[in-house]
RNA sequence: UGGGGCGUCGCCAAGCGGUAAGGCAACGGAUUUUGAUUCCGUCAUACGGAGGUUCGAAUCCUCCCGCCCCAGCCA
């Protein structure tokens, strides 16, 4: 590492590790103390992935630690299944918390003693306003509010009223306590924000205990004190909150005084990532699941076959700003890419079977040749794959008449089969619809591994599968789930969906190493992209994902070609 | 003409007064029993615009333009 990177990485790699860096530095702070607060309304997503690294990464770096906070102040909303899964969902990508993990809700009989606090220094009031009637005195942006009739009721009533909310004397939206800031505002989250409403309903985690509830104002910079954290990061739409967030800090008897700080959402080309578009997905059924593999979600990349590393890497790369920017998704298909292929295995998948008669070749006879499980790390070792006199070949491989520059099998044509013979093509074999059904071929017996005595080459390797000794496995390819880079840009997201995000191939044929469905490891079917096993595989009935593509740069170039009109695209015989 | 932010290559993003990092994408070329990988090379006289300060500005000042967020008893 040279002086420079050494400098760079001793500089922070972004403003909110600069921060950190300058306030150790400073004395400011200890030990640095930072949280991931989800809501439990929804699964994690890569957007939380961004978060959940930047905060427990820069606890690591930084030897602090990170706290797992659900901010579970809204009852209504939340539910187990849940906080559940974000705590999977976290472990998964490789964080932990350890003994750390808070809800706000352990919080409620503080922040209400914290309430009566404000109460007491006459900065905080009931309000029997209705809900419409507070949005209308609420002034508009342009406009400051209207002062509440009840902004100045004593605080023996306010102490009174607001111990009967939480005795549960009122219904749901009868009354609320409001901060008393400052109704001429500019920013309206100063215009006496509502700190607690009443809502008759179960927590998931204290059940009946409580009718009223914090706001998040109220309860996230309060149990951000309580805990010690010392960096509270969070997306740019809190900016507007942060005087309100020293506000209250500033105003109650809290044992510290942390900061916040924001930074830029992520967001992704062809993607989609609010939990509300998330959440319709699933609701309307356009995907199965919320670990559907087409899905942004922690559990839908998981179940892709897409590692966490190549998660955390993606988010390195993304960096941490304040800029809204919408990232290319091929930056993180690179990553998937970038991070599998030095680590996955290889194997020998048919997509789509074309067979292949190698007349030369003994009938009855099989014979099994050794395959490199990665030919770029010898050490991985190797395993056996059967050859015989029929074998599948992938339709696309073959062309009745090539363009040029076509590599791979046509009529007279010789390729190599990967780690086995070279073979000509001598006869096409169709049907009465004229479908091409098979290839007649002959095999070269002294190019056995791949290389014939003579020296002569080919320019083609193609993959292949034994006829006899491969199994019929599905196949789920995926593409992205909109047809456009900026789904919802013109209203409604729906309008954007891709109808062919999902491709399914019941005939793919693979080869007997990949039969075992308890191997959970994505590996690479060599020349088509990474796949792993889906939850729905079985020993009989293996069912592969497709994580992401190889770089095709033959189907860049054909595609080129087909747009201009000078030549076609292999045909599919089916 | 309320308040708060942001504008550096097609997409991200460093840069913090001393003469534009890096990644992705793209485009060339080498190697290759994966048209993959790997490897080389090209890719911002220019930092939203206009003025100004300075020996020197993407970095400081002024004005202008554009985009984002805020009027939930959501987070």
């Amino acid at each position: 590492m040279g002086e420079n990177e050494t400098a760079a990485a001793e500089a922070g790699r972004d403003f909110v590790r600069d921060i950190v860096q300058a306030d150790l530095a400073a004395q400011r702070v200890q030990t640095v103390v930072t949280r991931f607060p989800p809501e439990p309304n929804g699964y994690l997503h890569i957007g939380h992935a961004k978060s959940i690294c930047l905060n427990f990464g820069i606890a690591q770096e930084f030897g602090g630690r990170c706290h797992l906070r659900f901010d579970d102040t809204n009852p209504v909303k939340e539910e187990q299944e849940f906080i559940d899964s974000i705590q999977e969902d976290v472990h998964w990508l490789g964080f932990d918390w350890g003994t750390h993990l808070y809800h706000a809700s352990d919080y409620f009989e503080q922040l209400y003693a914290w309430a009566e606090h404000l109460i007491r220094a006459g900065l905080a009031y009931v309000d029997d306003t209705p809900p419409e009637a507070m949005r209308a005195a609420r002034g508009t942006l342009t406009e400051p509010g209207q002062n509440s009739p009840f902004r100045y009721r004593s605080v023996e009533e306010n102490l009174d009223l607001f111990r009967r909310m939480r005795a549960g004397e009122f219904p749901n939206g009868a009354r609320v306590l409001r901060a008393k800031i400052d109704m001429a505002s500019g920013n309206m989250n100063l215009r006496d924000p509502v700190l607690y409403r009443i809502l008759h309903a179960t927590h998931p985690r204290t059940g009946t205990a409580w009718c009223i509830y914090p706001t998040y104002d109220f309860a996230h910079g309060q149990s951000d004190a309580i805990e010690g954290v010392t960096h509270s990061i969070c997306t740019l739409e809190f900016e507007d909150h942060r005087p309100l967030y020293d506000w209250l800090i500033e105003h109650l008897p809290v044992p510290a005084q942390p900061h916040q700080y924001e930074f830029a959402r992520l967001n992704i080309s062809y993607t989609v990532l609010s939990k509300r578009n998330l959440t319709r997905l699933v609701r309307e059924g356009v995907v199965s699941g919320w670990d559907d593999p087409r899905m942004p979600t922690l559990a839908g990349l998981r179940r892709r076959g897409v590692p966490p590393g190549a998660l955390r890497e993606f988010v390195r790369r993304v960096g941490v700003a304040r800029a809204n920017s919408v990232v290319d998704v091929a930056l993180f298909e690179a990553t998937i890419r970038d991070t599998l292929n030095p680590v996955a295995d290889r194997r020998m998948a048919v997509l789509r079977p074309l067979r292949l008669i190698i007349e030369n070749y003994p009938e009855g006879q099989t014979e099994t040749l050794p395959a490199a499980n990665h030919p770029d790390a010898p050490e991985r070792g190797q395993r056996a794959v059967t050859f015989g006199r029929e074998v599948f070949v992938e339709q696309d491989d073959f062309m009745e008449d090539p363009p040029r520059k076509f590599f791979r099998l046509s009529p007279g044509r010789e390729v190599r089969l990967r780690y086995a013979y070279l073979v000509t093509c001598r006869e096409v074999v169709k049907d009465a619809a004229g479908q091409v059904v098979a290839l007649r071929c002959t095999y070269d017996p002294e190019s056995r591994g791949g290389n014939a005595p003579d020296g002569r080459k080919v320019q083609g390797t193609l993959h292949w599968v034994s006829a006899t000794d491969s199994v019929q496995a599905e196949v789920r390819l995926y593409s992205h789930l909109f047809g456009r880079p900026d789904p919802g840009a013109d209203g409604d997201v729906m309008a954007d969906l891709n109808p062919n995000s999902l491709e399914v191939l019941t005939e793919a044929r693979v080869e007997r190493a990949l039969a075992d469905p308890t191997q959970r490891a994505t590996v690479q079917f060599e020349r088509q992209g990474y796949f792993c096993h889906d939850r729905d595989s079985t020993a009989e009935r293996p069912v592969f994902n497709r994580t992401i593509g190889l770089r095709d740069t033959w189907a860049k170039v054909s595609d080129k070609r087909q747009a201009a009109g000078t030549a076609a695209a292999p045909a599919r015989t089916s």
